[in-house]
DNA sequence: ATTTAAAAATAACAATGTTAAGTTAACGAC
DNA sequence: GTCGTTAACTTAACATTGTTATTTTTAAAT
């Protein structure tokens, strides 16, 4: 069966081939309910040949997450192309959001499991490429936005409000990933919630006159 | 060995133990790397005996993140006596930060692992009791801000804003035990990342008179 | 044609959650 | 007292998992 002498072309193609299938049953039943053998015979491999192209299953998973994190950077571009820095913005965060909760499996996958740590020296991500780096994409939107003077004079470090900015959406989606269905919490309409956070960013955010 | 018959007390006495072993493993090594044996082992006893206790490990996990909710709201509840309202939703705030940043892995053992949803039916804190109920505490805290009028005139649901809240500082808290030491962000320091957060509600919410 | 080694599969291992099958000894009935 | 009965516990055992070791297959090199 085995056709012998992979071109470096070949491999590429199984190694994707085996995070697409990973990616999809990740996605669709959790990281830790899926076996190396379902990613396997998903793809039409044994399960031990998955060990020619990854080290072990951290590795798979740290390759998957690296390719979607790119996806989402590229999904992002869309936004940069906004000419007025405060709509950019406003949009880009919208997106961002909007990515997290109707991709939750792939948003818990990326940002709320723990994995290794991303160390940019091995990443197949380039860092402050902003075709890849959606991080990189935030720090600039952000940070011309800043420079276009829509937020509080108070406010003097650009990145230190994208961090800020990040993390309240962020909780915004990881509270309705993690605690949507739990009956304990009366939650209000994920719309309200959504809106509720954009406002609250805004007004305690921009300039007065930017937000009449 | 069995020295039989063991009265309902004595056996919550074995039943705390096991959650306190539990607890202990869960907290240092994570949820997912410590085995049933490991806790067995540390609280003397063979592993399936657990089962004797707790069905499954995931109502092991349950049972042990209820009661550390009861214990985050114990702890809450000394800020609850400050008269002032709004001081009391600021130190009340603080101290729920305060606890996640110091307590990493059991904040994300509560509110960052899946786990099963808390049935309020079958949970042994009881909902709405101030002295349990962390969430219910929240609601309480900022609805009793809300009336004595330090919102912002147009917010008009004390939940949500609550919710709102609560997702803004969850979010501070879950990106900083995810992604602390991720190479690829440069992260402002953490007290800068509380102070901006903590400005950025207050700014957002509060009326303008309120933080002169 | 024979050798070599890449590519893959099969067999096998250790660890884990969990269940099934014993084992021990305190209690109640006589 | 002794004799079952049964609660409390242990040891065996199982299925599943990630992973490694071994073996098979086969295209290319000689």
């Amino acid at each position: 069966m085995p056709p012998k002498v992979k071109t470096s072309a070949e491999k590429q193609v199984v190694r994707t081939a085996i995070m697409d299938a990973a990616r999809e049953l990740f996605i669709h039943q959790g990281v830790e309910a899926v076996t190396m053998r379902a990613v396997a015979q998903q793809v039409g491999y044994s399960a031990t040949s998955l060990y020619l192209y990854f080290s072990d299953k951290d590795q798979l998973l740290r390759a998957v997450v690296d390719a979607d994190v790119i996806k989402l950077a590229q999904s992002l571009k869309s936004t940069l192309s906004i000419s007025d820095p405060l709509q950019r913005f406003l949009q880009f965060g919208q997106h961002y959001v909007q990515f997290g909760l109707t991709n939750p499996n792939h948003y818990r996958m990326m940002f709320m499991t723990q994995h290794l740590p991303c160390d940019p020296a091995f990443s197949s991500i380039e860092q402050n490429n902003p075709e890849q780096d959606a991080y990189s994409q935030l720090i600039d939107v952000v940070t011309s936005a800043w420079h276009a003077g829509v937020f509080k004079p108070t406010l003097t470090d650009p990145v230190l409000i994208a961090q800020t900015v990040w993390a309240a959406m962020h909780g915004l989606c990881a509270l309705q990933i993690n605690l949507a269905d739990d009956a304990w919490i009366n939650w209000r309409p994920l719309e309200a919630r959504v809106q509720a956070m954009v406002s609250m960013c805004m007004h305690g955010l921009m300039k007065e006159t930017t937000h009449e």
